[in-house]
DNA sequence: AACAATGTGTCATAG
DNA sequence: ACACATTGTT
């Protein structure tokens, strides 16, 4: 059982609070998790059964951790036990309790949930869930069907607007349009549906939406959920968006134990829907809820928290806490302004270099922070060519692999041939001489037939039944190909997951594919050895619960329809388990330098972390183009803040603020960058380095010496620092300077492209371009020009938070909508000869 | 004509 | 790494 000196008293009260709402506000680096594990622990020692704990998470990698952090502590619980000389009787002594079953994502908990009502949904029970990748597939096609053009509604838009509304708790027929634009949207949404149900498919909204309306529509399912669990903990609260706080309020209705945790200083995913106000108001569902403050920092030292005080505390809608910590003072923050983003990486890289000669720091202990992943390539380039270790977090995900999902998809087939999209990705891999036209020919014989697609092939491939829609060669190809899968199907029913697995390498050909000696195909074959492991380990580790399962209590009140039972791994259950596994195996911290983004580095921490990439534009990022209308500049920004709070705060020791003058951003373009408001908001007294005063001028022709620079950054300090550090920044503004030594590419950088122009081939006249603020939008009737599809007349307008878009009728008799800023405006006299439409 | 191989531009942030 | 366009091959 828990030490109760172990804890604060903050964090006592939190995991001893008996029954009831729960509200626990755990600032970075208060212990929310050892809080979280000793909760836990409690709760089973109290003998709430490990099967009647759902315990939610946000990523797989923190389930993991919790998942490991338990099991270790009540293993330490029963040690304990057994050395304690008075036992007391009636607690039983001989096993610890059981792991929760039920510790996952969302999303995990979600598809459980939703594989036992997949019925209500008219979903098969082992339905494929479509990652991005799919959908975005799903969502180009629909746009193809309707005949609209793919720069007026991209099919990521698209893409992002469903997702959206899924997080909102609406379905197609519930979406409402008020405009032209969103009236598109509702209608491709409602094809989104009906396709998706075609496929028997669902995506990763589905997973939360569809559960939560199936509930909130049948008594029965609504009554299973309530009384399923006797607790529910929910970590990252203030990331929860509204459909998975009403999943919460369904599970937790009959019990109302439920207990959450979050920070609003670290919300930063309001843009997939969630929203902070549920924890900011959480008493208002929850009156009675209990509250819990923990605002004891054990990671940082003072300064790293003062500093990133100072940035998020400039938001204004939030719970004004202070964190303190009991390591008073600490090193200062060190930032550098960089000439661009290749001095950055060697700055950074450098520093890691000395650090870890000089003071015995590990490549493990650092992390290098930034908005976005297309800054990692840099870092990765200079990390290698210094010889350091480092793992790349995020960015492409395991499981998004080509030849990860080419084998999922033999699996898929194996499980149900038709699954249309696993067919579609593996028919011509390897290459077996169906292309493009003959998949086109079946998909349109699938299409007018309404048989599925496997249905079609099947009866193409043969001579008799083939009713000549293919050539014979072809027909013979394809036959091989149904051989091949029917082949396949039938060693699914004997062969274990992982052995399937490998005949399917082996009998598809896909080894072999893969069997020249470019480094490419080495990386695939390993990373496909390495998924055959993980599978052979999750077989292992199924037997293993099977063997050590307690006696198992007999479903009750009828909720068997939502047990889980223990058994043998099955294909199904590793392939809906990998669908939502998109983490590189959680178990295992990467080894070497630690490269992320600030949205994977929350809950983490490092001894020294780099902040990279602070500049205007970049963090805080802004989007490019047409500003959205609804939110003020500043609502973006807050979110902005917040994220670089997060990623602050991961730094136990030493935090770096970097900063590059120019980068490539986007386009061919390489552009000047201010440095980011967020530097600004720290006070001086904490940070040394380069001023941030600094004008921000583009170097000019004659740019400035290195002396005179380096002579501005020490005479710009309000307070001398420590000589050690002074030192420090010195070394490695000398290194950083030698390599900018070079001159810059050109005189001059190029203005700053506010068009954001989507790759026309003409661009328009920037006098005549249409201004679009909101306010100023181009009437009806308005002739315009569009650079492929000619002339035409604005139709109507509408806005929506992301594109302004226009619908045109066009001179060919097309209509369609056009982004706006791919139009130009014509005056009446160029429009002569547009005829009325 | 149908496929395969090769080159090019693009991408917030996650499950 | 993927979609797209282009060129090369059967």
């Amino acid at each position: 059982m828990p030490k109760p000196e172990s804890l604060n008293p903050a964090q006592w009260e939190a995991v001893y609070h008996h029954e009831g709402p729960l509200l626990i506000l755990a600032g970075a680096g208060s212990g929310k998790t050892r809080v979280i594990t000793y909760r836990l622990a409690e709760l089973l020692r109290r003998g709430v059964s490990s099967q009647r704990l759902l315990v939610v998470t946000f990523t797989n990698k923190a389930a993991a951790e919790l998942r490991h952090r338990v099991s270790s502590l009540l293993q330490q619980d029963a040690a304990d036990r057994e050395l304690s000389p008075e036992q007391s009787p009636e607690q039983s002594p001989e096993q610890s309790p059981e792991l929760p079953r039920w510790i996952g994502t969302f999303h995990a908990i979600g598809a459980r949930l939703l594989r036992r009502l997949a019925s209500y949904a008219g979903l098969p029970q082992s339905f494929p869930i479509l990652d991005e990748d799919d959908t975005l597939k799903v969502c180009k096609e629909l746009i193809a069907e309707a005949q609209l053009d793919e720069r007026l509604l991209p099919p990521r838009a698209l893409r992002a607007h469903i997702d959206r509304a899924k997080n909102q708790g609406l379905l197609a027929e519930e979406y409402q349009g008020s405009d032209y634009f969103s009236d598109l949207v509702r209608k491709l949404y409602l094809r989104y549906e009906a396709r998706l149900k075609q496929l028997g498919a669902a995506d990763f909204g589905d997973l939360l939406l569809l559960p939560v309306r199936i509930a909130e529509r049948e008594p029965s399912v609504r009554a299973l959920l309530a009384c399923r669990f006797d607790h529910v903990l929910v970590d990252e609260f203030q990331d929860v968006n509204t459909v998975q706080y009403r999943l919460l309020k369904l599970l937790a209705e009959k019990s109302r134990n439920l207990a959450v945790v979050g920070d609003d200083d670290q919300a930063i995913y309001g843009w997939r829907g969630a929203d902070v106000r549920l924890l900011l108001h959480f008493q208002h569902d929850w009156p009675d809820a209990r509250i819990v403050k923990l605002e004891e920092n054990y990671r940082s030292s003072q300064v790293i928290l003062d500093a990133a005080h100072a940035v998020v505390s400039r938001n204004e809608d939030r719970h004004e806490k202070r964190l303190y910590t009991q390591r008073d003072g600490g090193d200062p923050v060190v930032f550098l302004r960089t000439r661009d983003d290749r001095s950055e990486a060697q700055f950074v890289v450098g520093t890691i270099l000395r650090m870890q000669a000089e003071e015995g720091y590990f490549p493990e202990d650092f992390a290098v922070i930034y908005r976005t992943n297309a800054q990692s390539l840099r870092f990765e380039e200079t990390l290698q060519a210094a010889g350091l270790p480092f793992s790349l977090l995020g960015g492409t995900r395991f499981f998004e692999r080509a030849e990860i999902k080419d084998v999922l998809s033999y699996l898929r087939l194996c499980q149900n041939p038709d699954d249309e999209l696993a067919l579609r990705r593996v028919i011509n891999v390897p290459a077996r001489q169906l292309g493009q036209a003959t998949v086109d020919k079946l998909l349109q014989r699938s299409k007018e037939s309404g048989q599925s697609l496997w249905q079609v092939i099947q009866a193409a491939a043969s001579p008799t039944t083939g009713g000549g829609l293919l050539s014979a060669k072809k027909a013979k190809d394809l036959a091989r190909f149904v051989t091949l899968i029917e082949q396949l199907r039938e060693r699914a029913e004997q062969l274990s997951v992982s052995a399937l697995a490998a005949e399917v390498l082996d009998r598809t050909g896909y080894r072999l594919m893969l069997s020249t000696a470019s480094p490419e195909d080495e990386a695939r074959q390993q990373n496909l050895d390495a998924m055959l492991g993980s599978m052979a380990e999750e077989e292992r580790a199924a037997l293993e619960a099977l063997e050590q399962q307690q006696s198992q209590p007999p479903p009750d009140e009828g909720s068997a329809l939502l047990w889980e039972e223990l058994r043998p791994l099955q294909l199904g259950d590793y392939l809906s388990r990998v669908a939502l596994q998109t983490d590189e195996e959680s178990g295992q911290r990467g080894r070497g330098v630690q490269l992320m983004t600030a949205h994977v580095a929350k809950g983490l921490e490092f001894q020294v972390v780099f902040v990279t990439g602070l500049e205007e534009g970049l963090f805080p990022s802004v989007r490019s183009g047409v500003p959205s209308l609804r939110d003020s500049e500043d609502d973006r920004v807050v979110e902005e803040r917040r994220l670089c709070y997060v990623a602050m705060t991961r730094a136990k020791v030493q935090l770096f603020l970097t900063s590059a003058r120019q980068r490539r951003l986007w386009g061919p373009d390489i552009r000047p960058m201010e440095v980011s408001r967020f530097l600004r908001a720290i006070p001086r007294r904490l940070l040394i380095g380069s001023p941030i005063e600094d004008t921000e001028l583009p170097p000019e022709a004659g740019s400035p010496g290195i002396s005179e620079r380096h002579r501005r950054d020490e005479s710009d300090r309000a307070e001398p620092p420590k000589r050690d550090q002074v030192a420090l920044v010195r070394a490695q503004l000398a290194g950083r300077i030698s390599d900018s030594d070079r001159k810059p590419q050109s005189g001059e950088p190029d203005p700053v492209d506010h068009a954001g122009g989507a790759g026309l081939a003409s661009a328009p006249d920037p006098e005549l371009r249409v201004e679009y603020d909101g306010d100023v939008a181009p009437p009806r009737g308005q002739p315009v020009r569009h650079a492929s599809l000619g002339l035409g007349r604005i139709v109507a307008i509408s806005g929506g938070d992301h594109k302004p878009v226009a619908q045109v009728q066009f001179q060919s008799g097309r209509q369609c909508a056009v982004d706006l800023r791919h139009l130009t405006v014509l005056r009446r006299d160029e429009a002569s000869d547009l005829e009325d439409l």
